[in-house]
DNA sequence: CTCCTGACCTGAGTGC
DNA sequence: TGCACTCAGGTCAGGA
């Protein structure tokens, strides 16, 4: 599922779920996703805190009371879902927390909350490692600059794109330069640029380079507001779609007419990955 | 280094 | 209905 404005609206959903609660109980499902889990993962979450939920590119990062950070990657067809009742788990629930209001260690039911993890295809990932570690960890160490911070400009895009012959569609899904772009938002940030997916990225400089800038930054916040892009697996915490489907100008639209031409929009396959784009509107 | 391909895994959709 | 096949929002290892 998950780009950056879909990670977003996890991050967001869980924020008032996770803070001011404490882990009443873990369930682990499994010992792994795409990769191992953290030994004793269950054990290690049990009792504790969160006090602080952000994210970095496609990451989520939960910090706990103890100084430790969960780190959670969707893969590609990971969600979470917040229930307010126990649900009964599928096949492809692999994690839940039960989460309960610090001030109220009662017996009452009617305040907890079930944080559940889905994963049918299981690309997803999970760790658990000290918040000190939070600059090396190999995962987060290599990321570049958020798109939507205060350190990512069309300069940036000119430096890191400097004397790069791939297109410029596969070094939009470089996460080394970039953090949280995918390929929906490739697609469609290069359509309002009107860049074609096919140019070298090396090109992309002076006035190319703030179009494109502009456009991912104008593409990524629009898709927020409206809660990410629901193709298959997406859903938003509450269960709700993300209903920036319906904004979407190339991705998923091969055949049909461009919203500025009318020209048929293109798919076409550039390093194992679909890229769509209108061949009269981006050049 | 850079860039591309294949692999990981399940499920949905398509064509016969 | 069933079967074979393709494709899917991500990333990594390996090889050119």
């Amino acid at each position: 599922m998950p780009e950056l404005p879909e990670v977003e609206t996890v991050c967001r959903a869980l924020t008032p779920i996770l803070l001011r609660r404490r882990i009443a109980n873990a369930f682990v499902g499994r010992n792994d996703l795409r990769w191992p889990l953290p030994k004793n993962l269950a054990a290690s979450l049990k009792g504790r805190c969160f006090s602080a939920v952000d994210r970095r590119g496609k990451y989520v990062l939960m910090r706990l009371d103890n100084d430790c950070v969960l780190l959670l990657h969707l893969g590609m067809s990971g969600s979470v879902r917040i229930h307010d009742t126990r649900p009964v788990l599928s096949r492809h629930d692999h994690i839940m927390l039960t989460m309960v209001n610090v001030e109220d260690d009662v017996h009452t039911s009617a305040r907890h909350k079930y944080v559940v993890l889905n994963d049918p295809r299981r690309f997803g990932w999970v760790d658990l490692f000290p918040v000190a570690d939070i600059y090396k960890h190999r995962l987060l160490a290599n990321m570049g600059p958020e798109p939507l911070g205060n350190q990512f400009s069309a300069l940036h895009i000119e430096t890191v794109f400097k004397g790069r012959q791939c297109p410029v569609k596969s070094a939009l899904l470089n996460q080394k330069l970039i953090a949280g772009i995918g390929n929906i938002y490739a697609s469609e940030a290069l359509f309002h640029a009107g860049i074609s997916p096919r140019r070298r990225a090396k090109t992309i400089v002076g006035q190319r380079a703030v179009y494109l800038a502009s456009a991912i930054v104008k593409t990524l916040r629009m898709a927020i507001e409206y809660g990410g892009t629901s193709l298959r697996d997406h859903v938003q915490p509450s269960g709700e779609i993300g209903y920036f489907i319906q904004h979407l100008s190339v991705y998923n639209r091969a055949g049909q007419p461009c919203h500025t031409c009318k020209t048929p929009i293109k798919v076409i396959s550039q390093a194992s990955r679909s890229s769509f784009y209108c061949p009269r509107c981006q050049r």
